[in-house]
DNA sequence: CGGATCGTTGATCAACTTCAACGGTCGTGG
DNA sequence: CCACGACCGTTGAAGTTGATCAACGATCCG
């Protein structure tokens, strides 16, 4: 049985049976209970998350003081601030766990180290990152497209086990609205 | 006095200056006017541009037959449905030129060839996927914290040349607001 | 010169926010 | 095991932002 990082690696990339456990050597496995902070607001971002088990999220708070939540992660996605991360610098998210966590963690030199070390894995990143920035694109498309309404029945119709997993006041933040309105949002349709 | 794609490679990664041309040419040289679509929303989408001069944008018709317009593309930008061109899926999204351009084109099944036979491209690709997702990134931190009158001035003020550049329609339709909303704005600031 | 395309203006209207207050529930310490 | 407090969700009133619609200039290009 092999460690759900490596069984993810493998279905993009086939890599060495040899080379796992080197490569697995290089992440630090982190244990965060839920409301703990990874990474900090004005501080440097240098590591990025791969999540094993449990859930993360990355947010800012606007300057109104409210979080505004851009993305999570669950089982199997990367999460980081991409901007700041191959850089190492300072970021203005914070990544916050919302469940107690599993988590592989990874430096950005010795990405670098491991990648140089293990060429297939650039090709891994790629398409992580690649189907990470199409995602992107569709959300951005219903950022656009979609009411906050609607935007609320898409994300509850396409996500109703995770819509269970967190607190409503997160969702109303994901999607972009007060947890009043979303509130009056659920009472509209039960 | 090299091609600009292999300037812009040469950037990132460290190409042997023999394979330049072999580089080159996997992609096709493609002269598109202004209005010209490159790829329509219902087909399938299998080619990646890279923009050696002009400008392109990724479009699509809402519900309600507005063009929404998610990206520009200028020079040394690449642009796709980067949800659909990995699997030549069907795309929801069209692309058409804003200028006169000039570009360069490769399909799926070449872009694949290429990355095989010159392992640093895959290394170049990654970071600029991951660069370009963590621009998105940051450009939904700002969908989310902006009002549409800040993320006009945030646009006019960041990108002042740009500004010039485009038809005041495509830039309402960009940033996501009526073309009559938009003029009510210019005429507040002057 | 003529027509399409683009930008402007003003009136009306809907979606969503803000603020303030209240009720429920969960977990922690006594 | 109970009680208290913090946190979360709900409700309603009033206020904004930005959309919609219709009509009218301006400009550019053939």
């Amino acid at each position: 049985m092999s460690h759900p990082l490596i069984v993810h690696i493998d279905k993009l990339v086939s890599v060495n049976v040899d080379d796992e456990a080197a490569i697995l050597s290089f992440f630090r496995p982190i244990q965060v209970s839920k409301k703990q902070n990874l990474i900090e607001a004005g501080h440097p971002c240098s590591t990025l998350y791969f999540v094993v088990k449990g859930c993360i999220r990355l947010f800012y708070l606007n300057e109104k003081g409210v979080e505004q939540t851009l993305q999570f992660a669950i089982e199997n996605w990367w999460l980081t601030d991409f901007m700041a991360f191959p850089q190492q610098g300072i970021t203005e998210f914070t990544i916050q766990a919302v469940e107690n966590s599993q988590l592989l963690a990874i430096d950005t030199a010795d990405q670098e180290r491991m990648l140089d070390q293990f060429p297939p894995l650039e090709r891994y990143f790629r398409l992580i990152y690649q189907r990470a920035y199409g995602a992107s694109q569709v959300k951005m498309k219903y950022q656009y497209d979609y009411s906050r309404e609607q935007l609320y029945h898409h994300f509850i119709d396409n996500f109703p086990q995770f819509t269970q997993r967190i607190p409503q006041y997160l969702l109303a933040s994901y999607l972009g609205f007060t947890p009043e309105y979303l509130s009056e949002l659920r009472k509209k349709r039960s």
